[in-house]
DNA sequence: AAAACATTCAACCAAATGGTTGACTTTAAA
DNA sequence: TTTAAAGTCAACCATTTGGTTGAATGTTTT
């Protein structure tokens, strides 16, 4: 017979071990303040250039430079170059890899209620 | 003429700025994979002792109780201490705010592309 | 051709991170 | 009443991070 549990957690953990490394970069990337603001600005204006970003902030050019290029590391942004100017813009899709993963933590969660009262049920059954 | 825009968008900066170290920390501590392995297992086996924890990997008890310390500093884990042993315990709820937040975000990124539409549609009209 | 602009690169620095080991406290067991 | 167990605390270490400044690269503008 088909062991679908079994199924289930080996293909959860080939999930979980492939996407591992996006997660760590994406959530790491995402928990500074200054990239998060970037970020939301970015989906707010469309497309800006590097300097006009960083025109927002009380911090060197270089320093939103290197903060856009971790976002980039992740492809939580992308770049298109046209001449000396740099377009960055917001990409979201890296977003949904970790929303599914807690959506997966969160099954994992409810799964362990479920078997935990079923085993209530059956002792008060035994009653 | 009460203008919504104006308190939407105060409203959401309000809350931006209350979560915006909650988020920080959140993220910055599900980073790790080492901290997103227990909390994972913490969600699968229900509360765990501090030791039990630590034989899963290949670290120091140390270690391991410095990762819990994070988790538990940013509420992703909470601790019940009976006797000498300590009962660490998942607790997702801190997940909502990020949830939150990405809904936020992406919420602010279809602004903007309707916003667009608008205006493309209002030029097609001129033509 | 020279000057200004947009941006990255490289070197540096302080602080934070993730790990180690060894000593210490408290509680439970022999 | 020793001894063992469960954890934390403290000090240390290498690496990463988030910022700085100054120089370098390539592209427009004048």
């Amino acid at each position: 017979m088909v062991d679908f549990k079994l199924i289930q957690h080996i293909l959860s953990h080939m999930v979980e071990y492939s996407d591992d490394k996006i997660i760590s970069e994406v959530l790491k990337s995402m928990s500074d303040v200054t990239r998060r603001s970037l970020l939301t600005r970015l989906c707010q204006e469309g497309p800006c250039r590097v300097t006009d970003l960083a025109s927002y902030y009380d911090m060197s050019l270089n320093a939103i430079s290197k903060h856009i290029k971790v976002l980039e590391r992740c492809e939580l942004v992308t770049r298109k170059t046209i001449g000396r100017t740099h377009w960055i813009e917001a990409d979201l899709a890296r977003i949904h890899v970790v929303e599914n993963w807690f959506k997966e933590l969160k099954s994992i969660w409810e799964l362990r209620l479920e078997k935990l009262t079923d085993i209530l049920e059956s002792e008060t059954k035994n009653d």
